[in-house]
DNA sequence: AACGAATGTGCAATCGATTGTAATATTTGA
DNA sequence: TCAAATATTACAATCGATTGCACATTCGTT
């Protein structure tokens, strides 16, 4: 169906000259007569001729491809990091594939296996929540195929990592609340297997000490969904815990904390406040609206795929480097108690 | 720094047989001998010889790549339509290249050429808010790359399409506000030059028609995004034009609509009944949850897919195919009056 | 004994672009 | 005027896989 594209041979069939002499005089070669460069670049142009890159990757042995593997693009981080992502790509000619794991690991394998098996040049990877194995990134390492993590990665795995500063981001988060008065916060809290999770909790224990708060550690729950938050939430107000602030792993649990606490006739943030992670949109759209730490995600994807870029593009193996980035913490109405 | 692969050639010279052999082996030739069959494949296997894909699209002169225009996957519809294209992709052996215009028509225009100019067999597009013009997709067209237009596509471009019964949903969402016994309802409206939101405006404006009720024109207003909302809700309310419901042409629009409604001290729904369109997340998470118009997105990612997929691989021209997805109303506390 | 058929492999061209080297044409200098 | 130098261009191999066709070998048959 595709129609035959324009090819060097059809410029050199019709100008009587070699299919090398085009190929030259295209680049602006020194060798050719600057008769020859006029004649080709004039037809060239006339035919709308555009070099086939399939080939262009064949015989370069780089097809200019980055395959990215996303947990899920619904998430409004995820999105930006996207979006930075696109940019980088687009300023050093590069195109992007994406692919979903879904927070799966199965499919994160499924989806590592057809990246491998596909023309890409390199590889972006935030982790499934899931994953605690990584033989099939060891598959990519060994096929020279260069790996960036982003945002959730393995540390026992040596690479090329770009991640938040997720404790420092918990810490500031926790320590708002406590300077706001509150001293029993709960901490919902996402799996931890994945080290930003850790992190996050990690943060949300050293603010309580460095500000000489005891924690009832059973005032630390396993959940990061809006689903689970339904439950959960629920669930710790029929158990009589006293509590006044959740502080959750990120938005979407936060909106769930915030759905069960209104229809149990409890006020945001007078009786508890609720403080989010990841500054998503709707943290701006429910009510009320969300204190929240705001990732750089933009920024991250951005870093991500210029560090992939120059390891592609790197002679010699350097060392692998770490980039952290800073959050920030963005207080609204659902933790401001005083004015 | 890419590892140098396996090739037929380094199989074929470790056996001391030629090339084409063992692409006839491998590929299980009635030509070759069984005896012949064994050793290669063994070695390939041994070997972990795969065979290079853009090698293959060289010479196939396919690449088996798509190319997707999408507006902004942070949409929750979008990124469903992506999973959805996702899935049919993977059954066939397809790769997917997103890229975001944005809503904006130059930088569609610009991801147009970049996938012009790129490996792509085939291309799916749903329209930035901004675009009017469609010379960028004449151009894929005269380069033989079928397109299929998935939720916004082009009137006047015969091409295929997968689309939204908009005008059915709006219908329905509308008489739903009718029958709960709301007679002055506010319709915020999408750029007209998006057929979708025309064909909304129309079943807006027929449920008045067949239910007998009368429209006053000043409550249709352009606005169609969360931050004009919060700008234009206002406006409304302070304008002290009676109304008693606002029917939004999406998610996001609502939320601000309810966001200001509240701030207003209005109650949502026995002052005012909110319905919005796409049965985004966010419906279930902000307070009242959102009475919504669902959108099959997954089936339409899906479905957009297989249509191209039948494109490329069609033989000869076949007339184009518009296919037409069925929304459902979703009803939900923002308008449900009684009980 | 000789010929045709069946079987199994290799050669070479192809996909489109690039590039080292050889070859030809032109110019310059002695 | 002729050889050396220089300027242009063509040839052929390469990237990896595929495939039509030619070739070689073996077998059966008459």
């Amino acid at each position: 169906m595709k129609s035959s594209q324009v090819t060097i041979k059809d410029i050199a069939k019709t100008l009587g000259i070699s299919p090398s002499t085009v190929s030259r005089a295209l680049k602006d070669h020194p060798d050719i007569s600057v008769a020859t460069k006029k004649q080709v670049n004039q037809l060239a142009a006339e035919l709308h001729y555009r070099p086939n890159p399939i080939a262009l990757s064949l015989r370069n042995q780089r097809s200019n491809v980055i395959g990215v593997v996303i947990p899920e693009i619904v998430h409004f981080f995820f999105s930006s990091v996207i979006s930075g992502i696109e940019k980088a790509a687009k300023e050093h000619g590069y195109s992007v594939m994406f692919s979903q794991s879904g927070e799966n690991y199965t499919k994160e394998v499924e989806v590592c296996e057809t990246f491998r098996n596909s023309i890409i040049d390199g590889i972006l990877v935030s982790l499934s929540k899931e994953t605690d194995n990584y033989d099939h990134f060891k598959l990519l390492e060994n096929d020279g195929i260069p790996i960036v993590f982003f945002d959730r990665m393995i540390e026992e795995f040596p690479s090329d990592r770009v991640v938040i500063n997720d404790y420092e981001g918990a810490y500031q988060a926790t320590e708002h609340l406590i300077v706001e008065g509150r001293r029993r916060i709960v901490h919902f809290s996402g799996p931890q297997n994945r080290l930003i999770a850790r992190n996050r909790l990690k943060g949300y224990i050293q603010a309580h000490k460095n500000n000489g708060v005891v924690i009832d550690e059973s005032l630390v729950i396993f959940c990061d969904d809006f689903s689970k938050a339904l439950v959960e939430t629920q669930k710790l107000i029929d158990s009589g815990l006293k509590f006044d602030a959740i502080f959750t792993v990120n938005d979407f649990t936060a909106a769930g904390v915030i759905k069960v606490l209104k229809e149990n006739g409890l006020s945001i943030p007078t009786d508890v406040s609720v403080v989010g992670f990841g500054n998503d949109y709707i943290s701006e759209m429910i009510d009320p609206p969300l204190t929240t730490v705001s990732q750089p995600g933009f920024a991250m994807g951005e870093k991500a795929m210029n560090m992939l870029i120059d390891r592609i593009k790197q002679e010699k193996p350097a060392e692998f480097k770490t980039e952290v980035l800073q959050t920030q913490l963005v207080v609204r109405k659902s933790s401001k108690i005083r004015k």
